[in-house]
Formats: structure tokens, C-alpha cells, sequence
DNA sequence: CGCCGTCTTGACGAATCTCAAATAAAGTGG
DNA sequence: CCACTTTATTTGAGATTCGTCAAGACGGCG
């Protein structure tokens, strides 16, 4: 929808999609360091002791940038400049085809770090836009570099992260590649409810921040086959559903329909 | 179907899946070094200078391994210490769901590098295997480390290749996601295509190496379907089928499939 | 309170899978 | 090199899953 390419750092200004908006707040005067981020060690998990890691951090992160639901942080075409780090709130990352059709390809909860595509080509190639009102930390890729370069252990934490990108790319091939639809929105649920865990959230009840369209589009559905599917869960008694609000009821259960054929 | 745990290199032994094969044989010493290597800078597309580009890898490559069809280069849950770079031949990753459904989730040309969702984690994810008689080129990762941190062009083109390897990945599940079966197998033809004409063979006509039931669990499908529509690709004078050769006779229709809704 | 975006649900149709059988090709041992 | 065995491919018919189209309900926001 939008061509305007832009650097997204420091100063990044873009309007949202449907509206104009405030120009975003730099707000890393008014929030903590990492070193007292709820988050701990979660953006890299790490082999560093966790006080060190944060340390770094600190020296890493330059900005942080506040987003409004709909917000656009960076875009296809975009120079690749940082890495993002979601410190609150969640993000989607969207992606196009040469011909034109898109598909929601990755979903950021605090923690997450987002750009990783960029590393080397030198251009974002999605979109990333936030999904509620969130606070993102950016890394400058030149102080990660330098970084990296100096501490041998950093350099692993960063080829870590490029691992576990293409490993959950993989993994989300192999679900469009291997499941039926109740077994994709089934991976889905666990897999959201295992991070929100790892969050020290509840992994039992939590609000799914996309619509059913965008679930749909990253599982390769239709919005109203997710909707059924839910209604389908409901019924069996796996879940509970209130709109966004979702209650897993029988992880068991979900489970057992990932391992049937 | 095996469990065993080998180290892939120096000395990598494993018997194919079918029946008991000699050892592999390190034939560095009676092959040309990458200098002379036929396959150019393809190794790492480069900003380097080519010629720096091969003395680089000269450094890299410690020894060459020798595949024959099915045999296995590596294994989920090998420790991973080496990338592997086609040299001549053609490999395919197989990818395991936890739930154990498998899915072939790479293709690797001459040129082509694999083993790169190894890096950080230590471990690789997914089975290699040879789809032909191949020769490999092992890049002894510390080497690889060693050099990226002393030359900085190096160490970018390693993020690069990682990189690459995400949006490999995210390109596949978006194809898996938003395309329908022809189109999926369109795709596929015209990626080859393009890959082997990179490489000087010809974009027109190629043999495939991998059966239908290869073509389809990469592509989402089920062989009966893969070969179908070879045959409706056929009829309607698209390509033509023999078997394994194909010859793409209009690629403008195989595009015009892809943009079609 | 009413509008608009989101969600649910039904009926129908199309795409793809499953099962089955025949044919073709490749690999094996003599 | 041939005969035999095994594996791969093609093709058909019918079943299943999921998408499409359409209508109505719900819910948040101005």
C-alpha cells in the first residue's frame, strides 16, 4: 500500500496505515535500562550470565520506539539499519509474493527480536507492524556488529538468533507443508500458549492480538475456517472462546490432534 | 529410521539407508582446488573479488567428500561442525514435525551450501541426502569463525548466507501458504529453471532428481497430484514430460499461472 | 445509539487426497 | 545382457477437506 521507503532509525516517522499519528515518542529517557527490563534474558537467550547480557544490552539498545495498533515499524525495501527487540506489546511480521498476494509470516511477543531477514541483504523484505500498542528497543546493526566482533560469545548469541530464524521458518513450512487446518490452528495455540509461558504469563488464558483473517493468513486458512475450527475446539471441549479471549482447556487433547495422522 | 550420531566430518562413514556402501572417500587430493572450481564465486554470491573469493574458500575447504545416491550427509541431532557446499551433484534436506511427519524443506545445487541452520545451535535439524552421485566440499565451521572475524567482507557475506537462508525459507512457506497446487509446481519449475541457468546448464531442459513423491512432499502435495499435473502441464503445452526430463516450453505460460489469482 | 469492522454459521462447490489398478522404469543377480 | 524384482509413475473414481459466497450477529467506538 505504501512505497515510501524511509530509514526507520532513529528518528522513524511514518504514519500508520488508516490514519494520521502522532510522530512516535523516542521514550528511552522516560523507561529503565535493560539492566531492570522485565523481559531478563529472553531477547537473546543466552549462555551469558544474564546481569552480563543485560549489560550488553544496554550498550546495544539506542533508542526505543513507541507504536500505536497499526503502526508500521519497518517495510519491504526499507535499508536495513537495526534490529528491533519487542520490550512490550506484539508485532506481525507480513510478507509478499513476486505476484502480488501477502501473508502474515511471523508474530513478536515481548522478547522477540524482529529484522533478522535484513542481516546481509541490506533491506528489510516484510513488513512489520505492531498489533497493539507496543515499545520496541532498537539495536543499530553497526553496534551489534562491532559488538560481535569483540566478544566472541555475543557473535554466537547473534548467529543463535539467525539459526532460530530459519529454524522457525522451517517450522512454519513444515505445518503449511504437513497439517490439516485443525492441526495448524492446534500448533498455533500450543505454541503461543508455550512462549506466554515462557513470559510469565498465563499459558492457559490468554487474548490472541490478531483477527481471525490474519491467523488465517498465517496458517494458510480462511478466516472462516479458523473461525469454524474454533467453534469445532469449543465444542469438543478443548478450549473456550470468547471472541479474542481463549481458554485452553485439554492441552492433552490438542496435543493428540497434532500426533493423529 | 537411524538413530546413530557421527560426526559428518573429517571421516564420515554412514552406510546408505538401503544397503552397506564403501566408505566415502576424501578426495581432496585428486580434485583441482576452488581456484579452478567450475562453479565460480557461485559458492558465495560475492562482493568480493572472485578470484580473492576462491582463495578465501581454498582456505576453508578441508577436505571433499564423495556421496553416492541415498547416502546421508547429515542427520538431525549431529553435532554440527562443518557447512557443506555442492560442488557437483544435488542434495536434498529432509525436515522432521515433532510429531514425526517428514517434508523435504531444501534443495541444494552445485554451488549451493547447506547446514547453515546449524550454526548456533550446534546441532543440525534436518537429514541431507544425496540425490545423486555427489561430490561435497567441507567448510569446517572454527575455519569459517576464524576467517569472518579476521576479514570483515567475509564475515558480512556469512550473515548474507544466513540471511538467504531465511528468506529461503519464509519463501517456501509463503508458496505453501498462498498458492495453489499449480501454481506451487509452476514455481518450482521456473525456480529450478533459474537456478540451473545460473549455474550454465540449460534453463529449458533438466533432469529432475528427485521422484514425484519428493516433488510433492516439498511442494505440499501428494505425488498422484504432482503427477497429474505434469501431465495437464503437458497437454496444455507448457512443458513436456519424459520421465525425469523435462523441457519448459513456454515460461510465459508458467508465470502467467503463478499471477493468476 | 448507530455504524463499521469482525466474527459466526450455513449451503454449496472446487481442489486435493485416498484408494486402487495398470504401466513404465530402474535396479539386481545370474 | 537378460530375466526378474522392485520401485516409480500414470490414471481413474470416489471421498474429504477446505474455500467461496452470503446472511446475520456481535461488539467497540465515535
Amino acid at each position: 500500500m505504501h512505497a515510501t521507503v524511509v530509514s526507520a532509525v532513529p528518528a522513524y516517522r511514518e504514519p500508520s496505515q488508516k490514519r494520521a499519528r502522532p510522530i512516535l515518542r523516542d521514550v528511552s529517557s522516560t523507561t529503565p535500562s535493560c539492566v531492570d527490563c522485565g523481559i531478563g534474558s529472553l531477547c537473546m537467550p543466552s549462555t551469558m550470565g544474564a546481569q552480563d547480557a543485560k549489560h550488553m544490552f544496554d550498550e546495544l539498545v539506542s533508542t526505543r520506539i513507541r507504536l500505536r495498533k497499526g503502526d508500521v515499524l519497518f517495510r519491504p525495501g526499507d535499508r536495513f539499519t537495526a534490529l528491533f527487540a519487542v520490550r512490550v506489546g506484539s508485532c506481525k511480521t507480513v510478507s509478499m509474493t513476486d505476484d502480488g498476494s501477502e501473508q502474515v509470516s511471523g508474530h513478536y511477543l515481548p522478547g522477540e527480536i524482529m529484522g533478522v531477514e535484513g542481516i546481509g541483504n541490506d533491506v528489510h523484505t516484510c513488513q512489520s507492524v505492531a498489533l497493539e500498542d507496543s515499545e520496541i528497543c532498537v539495536l543499530p546493526f553497526d553496534r551489534v556488529e562491532k559488538l560481535a566482533q569483540r566478544e566472541g560469545t555475543f557473535q554466537h548469541q547473534l548467529y543463535r538468533l539467525m539459526s532460530t530464524a530459519i529454524v522457525r521458518e522451517r517450522t512454519s513450512a513444515m505445518m503449511l507443508g504437513t497439517m490439516r487446518a485443525e492441526q495448524r490452528l492446534a500448533a498455533f495455540l500450543l505454541d503461543l500458549s508455550n512462549r506466554y509461558r515462557a513470559r510469565g504469563y498465563s499459558s492457559t488464558e490468554f487474548v490472541l492480538r490478531m483477527t481471525r483473517e490474519e491467523i488465517g493468513s498465517q496458517l494458510g486458512l480462511k478466516l472462516e475456517t479458523v473461525s469454524r475450527l474454533f467453534s469445532r475446539f469449543h465444542e469438543e471441549g478443548l478450549i473456550e472462546v470468547q471472541g479474542r479471549v481463549i481458554k485452553l482447556l485439554d492441552r492433552i487433547g490438542l496435543q493428540q490432534l497434532l500426533a493423529a495422522s
